[in-house]
DNA sequence: TTCCTTACTGAAAATCATTTTCAAATAGTA
DNA sequence: TACTATTTGAAAATGATTTTCAGTAAGGAA
């Protein structure tokens, strides 16, 4: 069982059929390493199968996202683009170059957020962090 | 003269000419205290000035931006709003409940930053930071 | 102040991404 | 294998944003 067959168990479990268009669709964002974009997603999948289209990517991702195994990733270039979801509490780090996505962990805001919501008298419960910069190839 | 006329200063200053249009767009973007859509910032500026275009605001909204005095806020509902731009280094403190924008600053992610640096090999350049929570009126 | 050039305007049309509709196909169970 | 609800892709509809365009007006020069 590959990896990505995960997600279809998870889509079967939920009463979602696995069908040969969802399988194409899973199979790509599942192994990308970078954010993609429902056409991008469309592109590459089309190339598994054929018959695939549009329409059915952006149900898919819908479905995927809804399960949580995937994200959606802000860029300053847009925010219609997906990745597989991290696990736990993690940030994406993303390179400027080339978009290859990381996951990192191990951030602690606490200190921050409770200065913050004393200060302004907010109730703080969540927090986006992203990082950016450039990768080890992208360097040089 | 009322702190938005710094704006309208600025596009003076960059070649662009002060408009009945671009003044009631600036004048409304200025004084919120919560992120504008296009839309919002037409409906809202229209209050002011009857004849005002749409396509004007996109178009004067594209310039405050490029010009750094309006940013984009990125947020779970969407990532079309605008506000007023921080100055210097500060992040979004959002609330959940109304959507009031506050802006802080005094997060140090310099360690945090060294650390996924030295992990990864990646050279990390910038952070997006935003913080979500329920502000004094909404937590009641 | 008046004149002149050029940037700016709003309406309408065009474009583009996403969503809805629908009849045919098919997954998955009985 | 037979059945039924879900899923499919094509086409149409929608909605946001951008482009086009002819008229308007800002603002520097005279
Ligand atoms: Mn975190
Ligand atoms: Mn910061
Ligand atoms: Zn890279
Ligand atoms: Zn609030």
């Amino acid at each position: 069982m590959t990896a990505s067959e995960t997600w279809l168990e998870q889509l079967h479990d939920n009463g979602y059929r696995i069908t040969a268009a969802r399988r194409a669709v899973v199979h790509t964002v599942f192994g990308a390493t970078h954010a993609l974009t429902p056409q991008e997603v469309y592109d590459a999948a089309r190339k598994i199968y054929r018959a695939l289209g549009l329409v059915t990517v952006y149900r898919t991702l819908e479905k995927l996202e809804e399960l949580h195994l995937i994200q959606r990733v802000h860029q300053p270039v847009g925010c219609q683009a997906f990745i597989a979801a991290g696990v736990g509490h993690q940030h994406l780090l993303l390179c400027q170059g080339c978009g290859q996505v990381e996951f990192f962990e191990g951030d602690d805001l606490d200190a921050l957020t409770r200065s913050i919501a004393r200060k302004t008298g907010y109730q703080i419960n969540e927090h986006w962090l992203q990082l950016f910069g450039l990768c080890m190839n992208c360097r040089s």
